[in-house]
DNA sequence: TTGTATGCGTTATCAC
DNA sequence: GTGATAACGCATACAA
């Protein structure tokens, strides 16, 4: 089945030289003559002649590939973030291979060591939802791998870092709430062993302390970051004796899904008794009705930043390593569900 | 800065044996004592040995590598997709190496040939709007690496295929609109060079001759396949003397919603005056007012077939490659813009 | 059960 | 400019 691929000793028998000359004819070097260098290339494209890359990174010792590790490939969030990169890479003639963790710390170690086996030049991550040590991020760094993680990071790691200003976005957030005059603001929350859930809250009550306003503990919600624990966590708090008059999911859009379609099925009027705000920017934000207030994250462009940011760091690797923090500003994009004033 | 890796003949050195004994050990052989082979993983975990897979693969000629090959990797049909045969490869150990041809056959043909080069053991490709020939296919045979095409196929080209039926779940949808009472039904057609475009729209015409209704030219309207053209198309077909009733958007629901949005605009009762169809099952679907009806590929799954069968010829390869084609069977999802009757 | 020798395809370092 | 040769790290046929 498997044919024999032409090699470079192939070509160079056939035009009895040696594969030495044939390897700098390929490589394009200076030290072989035009003739010779024309007509190896032109003998190489006739055999059909294709590198093996694997030969070459190994001789080499360096692989020109790119790992990502991230939970979920076919979430929004990521898989722009994956694009972002492969524009931006994939002109520098560097590969990708994609992981997904599935928010898993056990499949996200695993991850890794593939990663490292493959010797990647650099690997990206955004790790996992479950992930509580991070003994397996140290390694790849113990194996002069480059390390950058992005959006939900581990901050006492000395990586680079490409991030969102999470409590800035969730501060802006809620101040808009609170302009609109909401004043019993609920937090549905994400896992607090991410930093980015944990820099939400802090943005919550930076606005709360800013307006004055107290904070409720009944109204702040445990892990409610799916679209179903976001419905579960709205039945409970419009429930209440005194029910809040706007959620903000800080978790995501699906989880202020949720909390729309219990709101209306409880018969609130969204934005009037209620308000609704989620995070991400996710299509289907616009489509809902009322169209859902969220936060763009800029994903695609996150993507691009961590591809530059690498790349820059190659340029200046006989200096040393600084740690560098690349934190982009989300914005918020407002739409109907927040919006009280006419 | 990168620092030495470990490899078997340090973990040899340590112990005065020889890297064949290790190298055999690591890889779980027979022929080794099982004291000296507890002994040498213990070491190898010590010195914190990762197989350096480059070299591995050189030596035994195979990757364990799938290259993926998508128009976009942002687009929900193809990341599912792409989930899916991550799933299914993963605990085989396989690595996947994506790429996105951004619909242009110049980056498909780069792509093809990074993977070549990559020594991939296969690839797996849904090819762009804008491929008119298949040379760089071809080149992947003749390279012997195993092809598998998804979805978007090229049907001479004798390979294995994981398809949906277009035909079949176009005649079902356009049915479905006739059985709703719908009369003049207008057809908004994605690029003809794609055979998946094709099949719908004999679907289209199958349904519409079984149930004796006329083939209207002015209501199939070309390339309508994004939500810009979608709107436009309908912006016009709406405009005719005698507009449609209903409008399938065979190409995607990114083009239906742009037929809502207009419709919506120009005063027309979606479902009473005019029903919408879409086709892919994107999450939007189920959000906008009304919710469109659609049709759903399992993407998922189809991810999942497309590893499986890969495996399956893999084990009967010593057999002769017989083309294989399997045909997942789309899913109708009948929603509020096409349910007229109560 | 272990060691020896060799090759996978490429590139880098010599010497000519 | 070109050729010979070694080396990247691993796996395996063969010998012991």
């Amino acid at each position: 089945m498997k044919k024999k691929r032409t090699t470079i000793y192939d070509i160079a028998e056939k035009l009895n030289i040696t594969a030495s000359s044939v390897s700098r004819a390929l490589n394009n070097s200076n030290y072989v003559n035009e003739n010779t260098k024309q007509l190896i290339l032109k003998t190489a494209a006739e055999l059909n002649y294709k590198r093996n890359t694997l030969a070459s990174n190994l001789r080499k010792g360096q692989s020109k590939t790119i790992g990502i590790i991230v939970p979920r490939i076919n979430q929004n969030f990521f898989s722009n973030v994956i694009a972002g990169i492969e524009d931006a890479t994939y002109e520098k003639g560097y590969n990708l291979i994609i992981c997904q963790s599935n928010e898993s710390q056990e499949k996200e170690i695993k991850c890794v060591n593939t990663l490292i086996n493959q010797q990647v030049d650099c690997i990206v991550i955004s790790i996992s939802a479950d992930s509580s040590d991070y003994k397996h991020l140290k390694n790849v760094l113990d194996h002069g791998i480059q390390l950058i993680q992005f959006d939900r990071v581990i901050d006492e790691l000395e990586t680079l870092k490409v991030i969102n200003d999470n409590e800035q976005a969730s501060f802006e957030a809620v101040s808009h709430l609170i302009e609109q005059g909401y004043k019993r603001i609920a937090l549905l929350k994400g896992p607090q062993n991410l930093d980015i859930f944990k820099q939400r809250k802090v943005g919550y009550l930076a606005a709360l302390n800013k307006y004055s306003l107290p904070v409720i503990d009944e109204l702040i919600i445990e892990n409610a970051w799916t679209k179903e624990l976001g419905a579960e966590a709205t039945r409970k708090l419009l429930s209440l004796p005194e029910p809040p008059d706007a959620i903000f999911a800080s978790t995501s859009d699906f989880s202020a899904l949720g909390v729309l379609e219990v709101a209306t099925a409880m018969g609130f009027k969204v934005p009037n008794q209620l308000g609704i705000l989620g995070y991400a920017n996710e299509a289907f934000t616009e489509l809902t009705s009322p169209s859902i207030t969220t936060i763009d994250q800029f994903s695609v462009y996150m993507g691009r930043t961590v591809a530059d940011l690498y790349f820059k760091e190659m340029e200046n690797k006989d200096t040393l390593v600084v740690p560098k923090t690349i934190s982009i500003k989300p914005k918020l994009i407002i739409r109907s569900s927040t919006s009280r004033k006419k």
